[in-house]
DNA sequence: AAATGTATGTTATAACATAACAAGGTTTAA
DNA sequence: TTAAACCTTGTTATGTTATAACATACATTT
């Protein structure tokens, strides 16, 4: 069973990529949008690279594999998987995830490690900002929260990568 | 007493410019680094404003002061700035706005009204945040948080801007 | 005066993103 | 069976944000 690495620790990748996948085409489905193949393959190489792509790096791949060539190809898959959740846009970075949790909607926080570059997706917490929002009479839509910083391996005293 | 819009409510500008000014310029002599001319103008710029501001915003004030025109004249000021925590840089804008709790550095948190684009500071409440980094081994370094939503001022029912 | 360090000036380009319009395809409705 | 409406994609062109690289200036130290 391969295995590679998310949220810092081990996990079965095949497994995730092929139910992530599942998921969103079993939710365009209810909500009667289409996975379209320009769409549905950018899913898949951001599920499969597991990292945080730039959208120039995703059009790359999108021409080599003769999908488009041209910015706004690649924009407005994104645009439309970020819109259904599937994937997060990481503003610290101007780059893109695949959504980790799949389910139900969210606000996504991420850790971004400032050595190898790896990024986890945590379960948001934002109960505190909520406070301050409403503290305030601010009323709260997306919110981005993104902490750069060390993951596990790349600490003092760590051998690996 | 002049008053302008701070935080989503009113405050005297004059005084929170001068007050941060001069905070800032003391914390430089304290840090021993410098706050030459730009610099000072860019941080005044800002406050002056108090809104975020692009980079090209910034530099074309400073453009029309004479004070420089190429782009690395702005950023190498801004960057300055935000590493001296006078500034911050908000992601989801690329846009700067000057600190609105001066003195010791902290991790901010943002409201940006997605109508009328003013941006309010709040003490930042990443406790939640830090929990979970402690959980996965995350060493944190800077956050970054964000919300977009609709000011007290912009929400249905109000007329006020 | 030479060496060093810090800041600025300038050129050029990299990297990220979108407006605007044309064209293809499917579904709906006449 | 055509027309209309709608969604998606293709393409051109450009706008916006940001930095690498190198040259110059100026103050401080040696």
């Amino acid at each position: 069973m391969p295995t590679d690495t998310l949220g810092f620790a081990s996990h079965d990748h095949a497994h995730c990529v092929s139910s992530a996948l599942s998921s969103a085409e079993q939710a365009c489905v209810d909500r009667k949008v289409q996975l379209t193949p320009v769409r549905r393959r950018v899913l898949e190489i951001l599920l499969e690279s597991h990292a945080a792509m730039g959208a120039y790096d995703v059009l790359g791949r999108l021409d080599a594999e003769g999908l488009g060539s041209k910015p706004p190809v690649a924009y407005r898959a994104l645009t439309f998987l970020v819109e259904q959740g599937f994937v997060h846009r990481i503003e610290r970075l101007n780059a893109f995830i695949a959504c980790t949790h799949p389910g139900a909607r969210h606000d996504p926080a991420f850790m971004i490690c400032r050595d190898c570059g790896k990024v986890a997706e945590a379960e948001a917490a934002i109960l505190a900002l909520q406070q301050v929002a409403a503290d305030s009479g601010f009323q709260l839509g997306q919110t981005v929260i993104e902490a750069e910083g060390l993951c596990p391996a790349c600490q003092p005293g760590e051998d690996a990568e």
